[in-house]
RNA sequence: GGGCGCGUAGCUCAGCGGGAGAGCACUCGGCUUACACCCGAGCGGUCGCAGGUUCGAUCCCUGCCGCGCCCACCA
């Protein structure tokens, strides 16, 4: 036996406070500088790059789940002795921050081309450094360890030379190119956009039918787009389709416009849609301009830059598009010439996916990268290896996508982002401009006007924060990055430019070696979080109210690999709730002397319960160590936290009270609890840094959980019989509470009681670790003493064997109470033994089914058996109602 | 139109071949010297429907119904 200690003198408060608290310990760390990466060490490197918040405003739920995770990740790195380093971003160039500012001047009612390019772009500037800064600042109060300075995320002269680079590059190499083609393009917005930022959905419109045409060469046509009709240059049929042979090569006129258009044949038209005859518009629809080139059409535009008729030379010119269509339908409809018409027509119509306006395809001249060898670079990381997608079932999706993606449009006629570095000459020379090169200079030069897509610059960054495209100690050292952690909703937009740029640009190296795609947050019900639906939840109020902790804590529990989660404010509050009971649990530990410093007892003077908690605490170790490095982040936080309150807290605590006050365990007890509570709060620490770091402290007088070794080896290993006998003793006192329920007797009151068979059920040990103290204690039971006379008894099976508990509750018992629990017991014990016999009856089952299954199987039934002879016994021996 | 996923307790979700689980909500009883942000006990489910495979299916297969997401140039 130890010698006795005296009890830590402690300073924890009787209440944990968040918001007082949780700054305070950011600081402290960051003035320790535990969050500095040194790329000189001989530690091993762990890299993360962290994705951009969009700047719009606030830090939102995606955002924090983002960091929460990030954060867990790099704290238990550290933990494990990495030398672990960020990779802060912000969204340099995204059209998203040129709309904030654009909304602002409308609202002033004004436009970008009031102010003029130079003045705008300072606008936006201005916009970016006050409300990036403020996001950044809030993300600090979650507590990962990103350095968020100025200097840190403004890495804009950099970016820009990485940026410049790599188009050379790739201009160089002819992955980028200029060319006319159709692109999607956004009205109100007025800049192209690439497949990606158009989103499709289903919209209420029609079909018409118009007779194009006269007698013998008429032909009926359809279309959900009446005004382009106005830019026909042809009208196509399947060249097999025999209804239209005699049309073909032949010449038939455009109404309205009066043009003389052919009749073309082509494989592209579907002879068994509509009347298998399509107008051909080759500047106003992609399938119309691949027939346009095919058969050398004239591809006349008849709209301008904001959607407007122009340029037809009919009188619809200077009309809204969606005015257009009705005028020339009504148009056409006078003429005679609308043969059918179907309304409403729902077909898929495209969007901008930031303004929601309907995109307009229109042929015009931009920038395209030459997507397939990258993208073939990208599956194959994937597919050899090089590159793991967690959770799997999203690489289906990452390689349908690589393997079919378009060129990628990346000119924007926007204002703000990185000018695209080519100039062009008086007398048409092109010139592609590296960084390092001087622009050419003279009469009649100039730059291309157009800027570059956001996810342009945003590929770069995993090189391009490492100093890329110089050779810098960074680069060498921190890549590949380890883990990419971001939402699957950008898997597209941002992971695969990533991937794309990152090998191209080192030679095959990919940019991260995992990338771990995270659910959405949703509200309550599983519903998308908007604006419109009014089922926002703000992070930072959440922070506010129930403390940083409690916001992380509800993220990680949530997180299975690839789904959504559902976040409302109760699971929060049921956060916060379990970081005050690990407190008050601490705080009981604490003012009862427990330490991580005591030595363990030796294993024969363990108690079954140090027994059972030592062996838990090895199997929740190892459990949480292995579902961390899997990205299971649901599962590990759940396990830690059903050990946490429903194994520490509601059992070994409960026990650890009666074996302190007894002189022969106290020491031993102190020990454990000390043990198991170290080693936990250790394990929890990366899921909530804060409330960890102030228990720990107190309890070990260490200086910082931040910089403890992540726990690998601990506890005991499981020792079958202690947990059993503790198993046993479980049921004991549960089934004396259910009696006490039952029969109204409140916990407040103890209640003498007369146990017998412990022994014979191997739970005869007397001492303050035995079944008795515990059944005293745990059930609130008193020794029987003068006079005692039992009104009730209670069976209870143990593995063990049967123990037989006598009480006097001072009165008469309530016998249908009784009963009714008795008749439960029974009801189940009766279904447990009729399934058991349907199963051993089968002799198929018993031929088949695996030794330890049968086996099991009739472990069961006798138990059965057993139980509802108890149960008879005690049914027939109560007093009639 | 193609692909993926989901339908399990009132709600949100785990479990995914052999005894239906958690959190919240609900009912009853308790301020038992860590914790009422708590403790104890309990109620609650033909595991979407119909077939099939199997000794055995919530779990595997097929079909259907319902829901969601992603992709898509069919007028």
């Amino acid at each position: 036996m130890t010698e006795t200690l005296p009890p830590r003198t402690v300073d924890l408060p009787a209440q944990w406070n968040p918001g007082e608290v949780e700054g305070v310990l950011y600081e402290r760390w960051v003035e320790r500088g535990y969050f500095e990466a040194d790329n000189t060490s001989d530690r091993p490197p762990f890299c993360i790059v962290i994705p951009p918040p969009n700047v719009t405003g606030s830090l939102h739920l995606g955002h924090a789940m983002d960091h929460t995770l990030i954060d867990i990740l790099t704290r238990r790195r550290r933990m494990q002795g990495y030398d672990a380093l960020w990779l802060p971003g912000m969204d340099h160039a995204g059209i998203a921050t040129q709309n904030v500012v654009e909304r602002r001047l409308a609202a002033e009612g004004r436009s970008r081309h009031d102010l003029g390019r130079e003045a705008f772009v300072e606008e936006v500037w201005a916009w970016k450094a006050e409300s990036g800064g403020a996001i950044l600042g809030q993300m600090r109060r979650l507590g990962d360890g990103v350095d968020w300075t100025r200097e840190r995320f403004t890495l804009d002269e950099g970016l820009s030379r990485a940026v410049q680079t790599i188009f050379k590059r790739l201009y160089d190499d002819d992955l980028i190119y200029r060319a006319e083609r159709i692109i999607n393009w956004c009205p109100r917005c007025r800049t192209a956009l690439s497949d990606i930022e158009v989103d499709h959905h289903d919209d209420e419109g029609e079909l018409v039918s118009i007779r194009y045409g006269d007698g013998e060469d008429s032909v009926v046509v359809a279309t959900t787009r009446v005004e382009t009709m106005l830019g026909d240059t042809a009208v196509a049929v399947h060249p097999d389709d025999e209804r239209y042979a005699h049309l073909v090569g032949r010449e038939i006129e455009l109404p309205i416009v009066g043009r003389k258009i052919p009749v073309v044949a082509d494989e592209h038209v579907d002879p068994a849609f509509g009347t298998g005859a399509v107008k051909v518009t080759p500047a106003h629809d992609p399938n119309d301009f691949e027939i346009g080139r095919r058969h050398d059409l004239p591809m006349p535009s008849i709209m301008d830059e904001a959607a407007v008729i122009s340029g037809s030379g009919t009188r619809f010119d200077g009309m809204d598009r969606f005015a257009a269509r009705e005028a020339v339908r009504e148009e056409l409809r006078a003429q005679g010439r609308i043969v059918a018409e179907k309304r409403p027509y729902v077909h898929a119509v495209g969007h901008c996916s930031r303004c929601d306006t309907v995109v307009e395809p229109r042929l015009s001249l931009q920038w395209f990268v030459r997507v397939e060898p990258l993208a073939k670079a990208a599956g194959d990381a994937v597919r050899d290896g090089r590159v793991t997608i967690h959770p799997k079932e999203l690489e289906k999706r990452f390689f349908d996508w690589v393997d079919n993606m378009h060129d990628w449009t990346i000119s924007r006629q926007l204002w703000w982002g990185h000018r695209i570095p080519v100039w062009y000459g008086p007398d048409g020379e092109v010139v592609c401009v590296g960084p390092d090169e001087e622009p050419p200079t003279g009469e009649g030069w100039r730059q291309d006007e157009d800027v570059l897509d956001t996810w342009f610059s945003s590929g770069l960054w995993p090189i391009s924060t490492l100093g890329w495209p110089d050779k810098t100690k960074d680069l060498e050292r921190y890549y590949p990055t380890s883990v990419l952690v971001t939402g699957y909703d950008i898997l597209f937009f941002w992971v695969v430019r990533m991937m794309m740029f990152g090998l191209y640009a080192m030679d095959g190296a990919p940019p991260f070696e995992h990338v771990f795609l995270h659910g959405l947050i949703r509200d309550q019900h599983g519903k998308k979080m908007s604006k419109s639906r009014g089922n926002t939840i703000d992070p930072l109020d959440l922070i506010d109210r129930y403390g940083a902790d409690a916001l992380r804590f509800t993220i990680a529990r949530g997180s299975n690999p690839g789904a959504d989660m559902a976040l409302s404010e109760e699971w929060v509050a049921g956060s916060r709730n379990f970081g005050t009971k690990l407190w008050n649990a601490t705080r009981l530990a604490l003012s009862n002397g427990a330490s991580p410093d005591l030595p363990l007892p030796a294993e024969a003077d363990r108690t079954d319960a140090d027994r059972w908690i030592l062996g838990r605490l090895a199997e929740v170790v190892q459990q949480t160590d292995a579902l961390l490095e899997d990205f299971q982040f649901a599962k590990a936080t759940e396990g830690l936290y059903h050990f946490t309150w429903d194994e520490l807290c509601d059992w070994y605590l409960e026990l650890a009270k009666v074996q302190l006050r007894d002189e022969r365990t106290a020491d031993g007890t102190r020990a454990v609890l000390g043990h198991v509570l170290d080693v936990l709060l250790r394990l929890l620490h990366p899921i909530i840094p804060f409330i960890t770091e102030a228990l720990w402290t107190a309890l070990t007088g260490r200086e910082s959980v931040v910089v403890a070794p992540w726990p690998t080896d601990a506890g005991a290993p499981a020792d079958p019989a202690a947990n059993g006998r503790l198993a046993d003793v479980q049921k004991l006192v549960t089934e004396v509470r259910r009696f006490r329920t039952e029969q109204g007797l409140p916990d407040s009151r103890r209640v003498a009681a007369k146990v017998e068979g412990l022994a014979g059920a191997g739970l005869g040990d007397p001492g303050p670790g035995g079944a008795a103290a515990a059944l005293r204690a745990l059930a609130r039971l008193d020794d029987p003493g003068e006079g005692f006379a039992p009104t009730a008894t209670l069976d209870v099976l143990l593995s063990g064997g049967r123990v037989h508990v006598e009480i006097d509750t001072s009165g008469a018992i309530d016998v249908a109470a009784e009963r009714a629990r008795l008749g439960r017991d029974l009801a189940a014990a009766r279904k447990e033994l009729e399934q058991a016999d349907k199963k051993l009856a089968n002799p198929k089952f018993l031929e088949k089914a695996p030794a330890d299954v049968v086996e099991n199987v009739r472990t069961r039934r006798e138990a059965a058996v057993a139980e509802i002879e108890r149960v008879t016994a005690r049914l027939a021996a109560l007093p009639e109602a």
